[in-house]
DNA sequence: TATATTTGCTTAATCGATTAAGCAAATATA
DNA sequence: TATATTTGCTTAATCGATTAAGCAAATATA
């Protein structure tokens, strides 16, 4: 039969006639109580099987021990990855995580974050939604004084941590790549230049191949939602040109999974008629034939830091969030695609 | 600057010089509050910016309005997509989730669901971790009196209610796929027989072996993790079978994969010397080549059900839990590696 | 031995929101 | 006009855990 009625600190502090705040003492061996009830406590509580309130205690102390996380989506393997450490490190030092996604959608995003408020959440870790473009429901994180941190999709304007990968300088490492393979004609199938980490991925882009003195031509330079589809439709218009590129740099895999099986089924042979190269390092890239050469986010080591990031601004005292930036280096990893 | 003290229901009594009972019943459009209170009570809430504190009316209601999702990893489409369509069906009841991963780990699950009752969710909706046939943390969830639905991968004896699809049913309908397509050896790379779900597709493949008059051999099933490693490695040995199979039915997609990598790096053409089909209905599914044949397991249906099962449970004055199956027919999506 | 300190508890207030009970004024009904 | 009902609030208790303040007994120190 299910035991409605909780076991309180209350039912335990009548069992052994003290106090409850006695009891409440002796559960987080407070050096004022005696072993003695001590030992009475924990083998009442658990004989009760006793189970602490935590909305009483968040609700005393002013501090749920809860994160909130926000990510587009859960199912790719890049957040999936950040979530894990993420937790990993917050669960040892006490704190657990709620996980939103926020589909990419702003006003599912504006939805979470009214959640985890609500929830009185301790902080909030986010990777922003592409639709973001108005920032004040992240204001209303700031102003409710608990720490923000975000990664990958970020933005300098909210004036609070960030952790990411390095995204100007990816481009570099990806260009002066297919510039070693002999490349001379790069085409890049980007994300919309109002997202700061596409954005900064087509400048680095833009620079890269001025570096190796390659001509800028604007009809290799592509804006889109970087969907398989994307990739698609942007690679056909890439095979129509008079002047065919002889490299295609995708700013996501799901894109340039679907620029590979165009090329695929056009014969064109990867990589010795065209190169490829995609972005984020999901599984699938060593799966496909041939296997795609991508970029590596530190996933792990992004979870981490941005869990380490929140742990130090809640032992604060006076919060005080600045812009700091934690830039990580990518790491190219070479496969079929550009061998 | 961060307004360090949130707002309660207190100060904008203050504010009106009224009780902060008149406040709460005039934001809950108490029928006793006149209208002019109200309108007040409400300019002046959104004037302080108040939110809700829900640690402290959840204590004072005894329902946190939260709901605990346990399931392996999120990043699985079939998982992330169940979720989707849980929290649209939660939200609008008013509910909020609460994610949680047990990394197919029993120990991680166990944390898990002590994290979720200490948050004291209303209920949990879980799907079980590989790892587990210890059932006694689930027992904790039914001796606290709150609802407890189970999902894909679920366990009679817990007697509470279970969505899933018909893995019985699903090895018929694919074995009936590959016998109309010539095949005469079908293989099957499974799962472990103590999970209930892999021994019903181990039970369905030998009867449907049976209904179509064919050997059974058991050198042709085999348990295992169903990891892609797992699929490569027991591909290769049926390769180096005096007697080769000529289809092999893994029960999921990245075992799957494995298999076909083996059988593409063998140069074995698939499907006109080994048809090939997985389970899960994967997204890479489509993406590889060639792509592969599996079995779509009604995702939003099941996210779908098990949230309506939560609703209609805590709607329950005396919340009585009994084994209550709701089973859905699974659907073969035929591809290109059994055509 | 007299005073100071420590030990081991209790008392009472508190975190914010909610709600049962109740009261006075306004309005309706007989 | 006298009584009943409704309206619009207030008062006070409550959900459970925590903690500042304080008290009496035990022990230590001068």
């Amino acid at each position: 039969m299910a035991n409605k009625k909780r076991t309180t600190l209350k039912d335990i502090a009548n069992e052994l006639n003290i106090s409850s705040a006695a009891v409440s003492k002796a559960m987080h061996n407070d050096s004022r109580i005696s072993d003695k009830t001590k030992n009475e406590v924990k083998r009442v509580a658990k004989k009760l099987n006793y189970q602490p309130n935590h909305l009483a205690s968040a609700l005393r102390k002013g501090k749920s021990n809860l994160v909130g996380v926000i990510v587009p989506r859960t199912n790719s393997n890049f957040f999936s990855s950040v979530i894990e450490q993420m937790e990993a490190v917050l669960n040892k030092a006490g704190y657990n995580i709620i996980i939103t996604q926020s589909n990419e959608s702003f006003e599912k995003e504006c939805k979470n974050i009214d959640t985890l408020l609500y929830t009185q959440v301790d902080g909030i870790i986010a990777s922003m939604a592409n639709e973001t473009v108005d920032l004040s429901h992240y204001e209303k994180i700031k102003s409710n004084g608990i720490p923000l941190i975000l990664f990958d999709r970020g933005e300098n304007d909210l004036n609070v941590d960030y952790v990411g990968i390095n995204d100007y300088n990816s481009s570099h490492i990806i260009v002066t790549h297919l510039v070693e393979k002999g490349c001379k004609r790069i085409a890049h199938i980007g994300g919309y230049r109002r997202t700061r980490i596409f954005n900064n991925r087509i400048k680095g882009y833009i620079d890269a191949l001025k570096k190796h003195d390659l001509p800028i031509d604007d009809s290799l330079i592509i804006e889109s939602s970087l969907t398989l589809e994307d990739g698609r439709r942007e690679m056909l218009k890439f095979l129509k040109l008079k002047n065919r590129p002889d490299a295609v740099y995708v700013a996501s895999d799901y894109a340039a999974l679907g620029a590979l099986q165009v090329l695929n089924e056009n014969k064109i042979n990867v990589p010795n008629e065209v190169r490829l190269v995609g972005f984020g390092n999901e599984p699938f890239t060593s799966l496909v034939s041939p296997s795609i050469t991508s970029v590596a986010q530190h996933s792990k080591e992004i979870g981490r830091l941005t869990a380490e990031r929140f742990l130090s601004l809640a032992s604060q005292d006076d919060l005080k969030q600045d812009l700091n930036k934690l830039i990580l280096d990518a790491k190219l990893i070479v496969r079929d695609s550009s061998k």
